[in-house]
DNA sequence: TGCGAGATTACG
DNA sequence: GTAATCTCGCAA
């Protein structure tokens, strides 16, 4: 069943985690969510909210409940959940998913995956790619799911043990562990190497 | 008006 | 290790 907007409407470093094991669908395409990390908008210089409001991340300030999806490095696609209250700009960054149905479509837009399922959803620009996420979803409501684009909790319990540390690919920000993953899951995203 | 760095991925 | 290549903040 979908999630009620009071569950995207709270301290996203709270909705984060809970956010493990639902499953993110695009028109039957679908994944189980086994990484994230949390955003905490002008409170957090990491933030692409950090600053103020643009073209780009509009989104984020917007109703919690939808996808705040941007291009990433100017090739790939990232999309993130809309959280707390309107106006005040905050997501949590799905970075990586396993994957449940529609693995054969999956492939077709992943090439480069090849026979490796790890490869498919193992990454936030990669989940993208296979479900077939785009900026035409940015803004797409996924608790109503009217654009095909649904996030629900199928009864699969809380993951026995999530594991907590620092966010990757940032600079500003460190300091806060705010990324969560499902402990032992094959489709963590492999993260960057961080500079010594 | 230009430059550097960035919530990344893939290939060498 | 590094190329590919869009967005945005900040310096000039």
């Amino acid at each position: 069943m979908p999630l009620p907007i009071e569950f995207f409407a709270r301290d996203v470093v709270e909705v984060a985690p809970e956010l493990l094991n639902k499953v993110l669908t695009r028109n039957g395409v679908s994944g189980r969510i086994v990484e994230v990390e949390a955003y905490d908008g002008p409170a957090d210089p990491a933030s692409h909210a950090y600053r103020s409001q643009t073209a780009r991340n509009g989104t984020m300030f917007g109703p919690p409940g939808r996808l705040y999806v941007y291009l990433s490095y100017g090739m790939h696609f990232c999309c993130n959940v809309v959280c707390r209250e309107e106006g005040r700009a905050a997501g949590v960054l799905i970075r990586a998913l396993q994957p449940l149905d529609g693995v054969p479509e999956m492939r077709r837009r992943r090439i480069k995956a090849g026979s490796d399922d790890r490869q498919l959803t193992s990454g936030p620009g990669k989940l993208c790619q296979a479900l077939g996420i785009t900026l035409a979803d940015d803004g797409a409501d996924i608790i109503s799911g009217d654009r095909g684009i649904t996030l629900v909790d199928d009864d699969v319990a809380y993951p026995a043990r999530v594991a907590v540390g620092t966010r990757v690919g940032i600079t500003a920000g460190q300091d806060h562990p705010w990324r969560f993953w499902v402990e032992g899951n094959r489709h963590i995203s492999r993260g960057h190497a961080r500079p010594t």
